[in-house]
DNA sequence: AGAAACTGAGTCATCCTTGTCTCAGTTGTG
DNA sequence: CACAACTGAGACAAGGATGACTCAGTTTCT
């Protein structure tokens, strides 16, 4: 694959995001605008609408994956991990919304998250478990709060309440989210 | 109106639910088919999709406006209330999926909840807040995570570790819900 | 019973999207 | 430089869904 080739791919790839993040059906033709390419261009690359969806998710899953074991979610002490993985998921949160979205809703028809992924996710939410910080027994419904909640604090709007005292930036809602959480797992959520 | 026309529309909102819940963007003819009614007799009633999605809409509104009165927002303790009111959203959803989803999801183009319906909600959490349960100010946020986490444990399977040592049925995740949003919201999540 | 309303079934035009293909022109790479 | 790879622009067929319309037959309501 030439040069040129490849850049194409990572612009299509960068553009589905951004206009799928906010018109999940829109037509391929709008992505290549987006992209600043021809529609044909999208095709050469992506053989089908949904291969190129397949790509979006598989990128997540890659990201996913190395925040995974940036947040040494399998050897930090797990409140650490769950502050920093909280920290490195909300921003692929940002950049990914539509592939994160079409991860979390299974009537999309859109693959789901790796399985490595989740087992990831879960082994923080067992060594929480296992270290008393949260009662919740059960990773996935662990997990499935924990993604949850992501997506609400993303929603928030900069002005909200719960955010009073703050900037109302990322830090803010980083804090935020471990926070509630902590509290809706189960644990005594410290305001620290 | 003739009676026979009545019931048609009822069907056909009946079948909109149960289909569009795990297909968002089925044909019409689908639910047709469901209703047991001809595509024709659809357009006949509802003068395009958008016409019928609105309608189902609005048909949750109602519903949720009944609800809020039923659990009495306005009057009952907060925590009575927010009791009731978890337990009867939560029917509300099991037979709403559709609209529930769409209502939630800006990016479907449907309509948002009745702003009524949002106050009401609001009220309730206002309430809560100010009687101590809560901690969390912010009445948007409180309804955001309490819809988050009301789908959450409405996908939860009936053997989730969460759930051990209940039926898995409908009272316990009633129960988890209520549970799991006051935690979330900086409340003491007294395992009653 | 009889008028009016309603329905099923079918046809039809239209729009939109997808995916394929071609061809002339541009760009990168050895 | 020269060849191969890549792109843009456009045409094209195919498929699916929507919405309008007709007409013969059934149901409701008075």
């Amino acid at each position: 694959m030439r040069a040129d080739a490849e850049r194409s791919t990572a612009r299509i790839l960068k553009a589905a995001e951004v206009v799928l993040a906010d018109e999940p059906g829109a037509p391929l033709e709008r992505i290549a605008d987006a992209a600043g390419l021809a529609r044909a261009t999208v095709h050469r690359r992506f053989s089908s609408r949904k291969a190129l969806i397949d790509a979006l998710t598989a990128q997540l899953n890659e990201r996913y994956l190395l925040g995974l074991k940036q947040a040494r979610v399998d050897s930090a002490p797990p409140l650490v991990a769950l502050h920093r993985l909280t920290e490195i998921i909300f921003e692929l949160k940002i950049n990914n919304r539509f592939a994160m979205n079409a991860a979390a809703n299974p009537a999309t028809g859109a693959p789901r998250l790796d399985p490595e992924v989740l087992n990831g996710l879960d082994l923080l939410f067992t060594r929480l478990h296992a270290a008393g910080v949260i009662t919740a027994a059960g990773p996935a419904w662990c997990r499935g709060v924990f993604l949850a909640l992501l997506h609400e604090v993303d929603q928030l709007p900069a002005d909200a309440p719960v955010l009073a005292g703050t900037d109302g930036g990322t830090g803010a809602r980083i804090d935020l989210l471990a926070r509630t959480v902590i509290g809706a797992l189960g644990g005594s959520a410290s305001p620290a």
